[in-house]
RNA sequence: GGGCGCGUAGUCUAGUGGUUAUGACGUCACCCUGACACGGUGAAGGUCGCCAGUUCGAAUCUGGCCGCGCCCA
């Protein structure tokens, strides 16, 4: 171990970067190929090629290698595999827009040249991504880096699509989906966003087909369906509809007579509680009319791209879009007087996640995951806390999403993404769906296969990732040793996405849990508390962060104000905030090193501390154990705030603003040798243990600092995690220790009241309360004297008569008394007397509930007893006041 | 409409039955005190959203209301 030099200034930057380069080259973060007993594996969530790292990965990142680098210190054998996701969709968006800009439409361009473009992008992005998290340091083992379309996952995506078919869990089907218009796919459920919109409800007189006078009246917002509809339903118990049922109706526009049927899904309530079926364009009338078997399905009047077309519909408005065709249909339904009155109402409409169209339900064929069977093993699993879930609370939120689950479409109509693994025979359409696809028809043995012409959707092999990537399904030493995979960080925003569907597919293909705990991050927020979106610029790259601040910084900043299940307010400020402890840390590491001779041992135990040792010495190390269990527990809980704010309450408030001010002269040498020694060994042994522990969370600058104290190995990332208990807890000197920086507190407050220049060194006294107060002043006088800016400190017995002409403090220990002289100003008693009300206060609320009979009866005796201490205390410290008034008073001058 | 959560100094926040309600940012005053001005010392600033209830005792537990957010339909 060489000590190094440490600058006076902390500059991150290039501190950060030779770890980082070192780090790689020990190669530190590789997992053992054994992982033995004590094992810990996370993988990443793959971040989308599709963009750069955000701050949100940035957060869970953070949280990932704190964990990570703990368990490594602990001793535990720690697998974290980095990696990215193709994003299929979002990806060939991107690059969609990309070639739109250079006048190219890319569904002008053949697969092949597609995928080669998006490839192209997925390469930048990609590096770009590995740049990132290497910047934050985090401590990936990039030898296990993978990606959701490298072979690995090709052989896995397949294997389970054909696995699901074989077990009867994936169909393909004709059912009515989320067509995206604009991009021309199908999008699961959970790719649809619901936005309250107004529109235009339309009461249309459906004539009656029999030329009776009158009609019916149906209400639509989408008035341009009706060239597809079949059928008029009303609820079966809708007596306004009664007579209607069984008759038939005019379509306005279409001349087309279609019956009136009853079915309890029409809601009565809504327009006039008659509905117009158009069952390929929307969910609940294709319901209605697959209970109806003597209606016959129509042909489609919309095409793929949402424009109206097909032989229902008139010439005059084929091959418009959707908001075109309404108006025009409106305005022709008016014209052919079929609007009986409309009505302005605000309705939920699905839209497109990825472009923002407006949701088209349609009738579509393809391809399903059965959900109901394979919910029911995840569902067991976290209700049997099998697999944990932190914050505890979005349990509720799982399982409500696992009741009312639905089938999951996972095909899509883009180029982009793990090609569904099905083949056509064109002679006989059997569908052949195999691992590896077959030369010929196992059937017919046809020649001729067809490949289906979609896509995956992407989660499709996301939800294997927690296996996939650490090679299933070839049965490698990874799977074997790291799976199942301890924790998962991420977003809530993908519980149902990814999470949810993980957990499914573990059970359903390796017939065990994916991982032990879930932990959902908050979500991060900006300075006025809007949520951080790309969408409004107000998410900063990571990267310009780590530049501008050092990742060290950006890293705790994140951890600090981070509750344990709330959100994440994050704004330059917070980042400040952590790049001054940061600095206060570098500093106070600085002032010890500036006092360690050269050779002095690494503080392999904790310092010998007896009764006789200095006070602060015995606080000191009593706080640091408390400290110490503090951070322990909470990392265990995931309760990284409680953790990180410990530190830094510890390292900030105890060692630099106490510690080190009382400790200052024995640091330096001037209370001679010995206690040199003693001081320096106690600060070392402190700081030394407070890198370790905060080294999860600032791994760069704790090695930094490490390297500059004499220090055990090589590395502080293989420095052993410092157990808790190394010295004991001493309520004695915490108790002793708060006698005397009530009395500093007091002299400075003093002093500060009555204006008294910071150069004046005037003399104090204190006359404690106690003799044991007594005894621990007249011990400390000397710190009093340093720390208080005073020239002596005379401690008086307890009952001793106070000095004339002063002005004094009263403290729960007693008081302390500064010369009148030393005021520039006439010291009024205004202080005092501000003091005296409000003691004064506290005194009679206490004393009332004393005087509650019930009080006294029901609370704990050891409440009572401490009231009535309190009210003792209080009663003597107002008698003291009011006898320093009454001299002022009195003495006119006293 | 349903589910989950949150309302504590100007701002952000700690605090799951008894505390003189915690800390940070900001504000004010003094201070470049031999590690740190990215710092130190001190101060001002609060009807703990509102109303009821439980309890000897409520910021904390329960219910209702108001406001805000997220998710789902």
């Amino acid at each position: 171990m060489t000590r190094t030099e440490l600058p006076s200034r902390f500059e991150p930057r290039e501190i950060e970067r030779r770890w980082q380069e070192r780090w790689a080259e020990a190669k530190l973060a590789a997992a053992p190929g054994r992982a033995g007993e004590r094992r810990f594996s996370i993988i990443l969530p793959p971040p989308n090629v599709t963009g750069i790292l955000t701050m949100g990965h940035m957060l869970g990142g953070t949280v990932q290698d704190l964990l990570v680098r703990w368990h490594r210190m602990r001793g535990d054998s720690v697998l974290w595999v980095p990696g990215v996701d193709h994003a299929g969709l979002s990806t060939q968006v991107e690059v969609r827009k990309r070639l739109a800009k250079q006048g190219v439409e890319l569904e002008s361009l053949p697969r092949e040249e597609v995928v080669a473009r998006v490839e192209e992008w997925k390469q930048e992005h990609e590096r770009r991504i590995q740049e990132q998290l290497r910047a934050a340091g985090f401590s990936l083992d990039w030898s296990r880096y993978r990606y959701t379309m490298d072979a690995g996952s090709v052989r896995a995506t397949r294997k389970a699509f054909v696995e699901l078919y074989r077990a009867g869990l994936i169909y393909r089907g004709e059912r009515i989906v989320n067509w995206d218009p604009k991009l021309g796919t199908a999008l699961s459920d959970l790719e649809v966003v619901h936005r309250e919109e107004p529109a235009e409800l339309l009461y249309l007189t459906y004539r009656w087909a029999d030329g009776a006078p009158g009609g019916l009246v149906v209400a639509t917002v989408r008035p341009e369906t009706i060239f597809g509809d079949i059928a008029v339903a009303v609820h079966p118990d809708d007596d306004r509809h009664r007579e209607a049922v069984g008759r038939e109706v005019t379509v306005p526009l279409t001349g087309r007579a279609v019956p009136v049927v009853t079915d309890t899904a029409v809601d009565p309530a809504f327009g006039n509680g008659a509905l117009k079926l158009t069952p390929r364009h929307d969910l609940v009338d294709f319901g209605i009319f697959r209970r109806h078997p003597d209606l016959t399905l129509p042909p489609s009047i919309l095409d793929p791209r949402g424009l109206l077309s097909g032989e229902w519909v008139p010439a005059e408005f084929r091959g418009l879009g959707r908001d075109e065709a309404r108006r025009k249909v409106t305005d022709a339904l008016r014209e052919a007087g079929a609007v009986a009155r409309t009505e302005k109402i605000t309705h939920s409409v699905a839209h497109s996640e990825r472009t923002d169209a407006a949701i088209e339900p349609m009738l579509s064929m393809q391809w399903f995951v059965r959900m109901q069977p394979l919910m029911e093993a995840a569902v067991h699993a976290v209700r049997r806390r099998e697999v944990r879930i932190h914050p505890e609370r979005w349990e509720a939120t799982f399982f409500h999403w696992m009741e009312t689950i639905e089938d999951w479409c996972i095909s899509r109509q883009v180029q982009w993404g793990h090609p569904i693994p099905v083949l056509y025979c064109e002679k006989c359409g059997t569908l052949v769906v195999e691992e590896s696809p077959p030369a010929a028809c196992p059937s017919c043995h046809g020649t001729t296969l067809r490949p289906d012409p979609d896509v995956l959707d992407t989660w499709f092999s996301s939800w294997l990732w927690p296996f996939s990537a650490l090679g299933w399904p070839e049965p490698t030493s990874d799977l074997a040793e790291y799976f199942p995979t301890s924790a998962l960080v991420t977003g809530p925003d993908i519980v149902f996405f990814w999470v949810a569907r993980m957990v499914m597919a573990s059970y359903h293909f390796r017939k065990e849990r994916p991982f032990s705990d879930v932990y959902f991050t908050g979500m991060l927020r900006d300075a006025s508390g809007r949520k951080m979106s790309k969408h409004l610029g107000n998410s900063p790259d990571p990267a310009d962060l780590i530049r501008e601040w050092g990742a060290d910084a950006v890293r705790f900043a994140l951890l600090f104000p981070n509750p344990a299940d709330q959100d994440v307010r994050f704004s330059p400020a917070t980042i400040e905030g952590a790049r001054n402890f940061l600095t206060k840390l570098w500093n106070l590491v600085r002032l010890l090193v500036s006092h360690l001779p050269e050779g002095s041992e690494p503080p392999s135990h904790a310092p010998p501390i007896d009764p006789s040792a200095p006070l602060e010495d015995r606080w000191i190390l009593g706080r640091y154990n408390r400290v110490a269990e503090e951070v322990d527990q909470a990392l265990a809980a995931f309760e990284f705030t409680q953790a990180t704010g410990a530190m830094y309450n510890f390292l900030w408030h105890d060692v630099a603003d106490r510690y080190v001010e009382i400790a200052k002269e024995s640091l330096a040498g001037r209370n001679g040798e010995v206690a040199a020694r003693r001081s320096r060994g106690v600060l070392l042994f402190v700081l030394e243990r407070s890198l370790r522990r905060l080294h999860p969370m600032v791994p760069h600058v704790t090695e930094e600092l490490w390297h500059a104290l004499p220090h055990d190995g090589e590395w502080l990332v293989r420095a052993p995690w410092p157990p808790p208990g190394e010295v004991p807890f001493d309520p004695e000197a915490e108790l002793e220790s708060e006698a005397l920086w009530s009395t500093i507190r007091a002299l400075r407050l003093l002093r500060s009241e009555h204006q008294i220049p910071a150069s004046e060194r005037p003399p104090a006294w204190a006359r404690p309360a106690t003799e044991q107060v007594r005894q621990i002043l007249h011990r400390e006088s000397e710190q009093i004297r340093r720390l208080a800016r005073i020239d002596s400190l005379i401690v008086l017995a307890p009952g001793a008569v106070p000095p004339l002409e002063s002005l004094a403090h009263v403290t729960p220990e007693g008081e302390v008394f500064l010369p009148r002289s030393a005021a520039p100003e006439g010291a009024e008693g205004e202080a005092l007397e501000r003091e005296r009300e409000k003691l004064a206060l506290l005194l009679v609320k206490s004393r009332d509930r004393l005087a509650d009979p019930g009080f006294r009866a029901r609370a704990p005796p050891e409440v009572v007893k401490g009231v009535e201490q309190k009210v003792e205390e209080l009663e003597r410290r107002i008698r003291t006041i009011e006898g320093h008034l009454a001299r002022m008073g009195s003495g006119g001058a006293a």
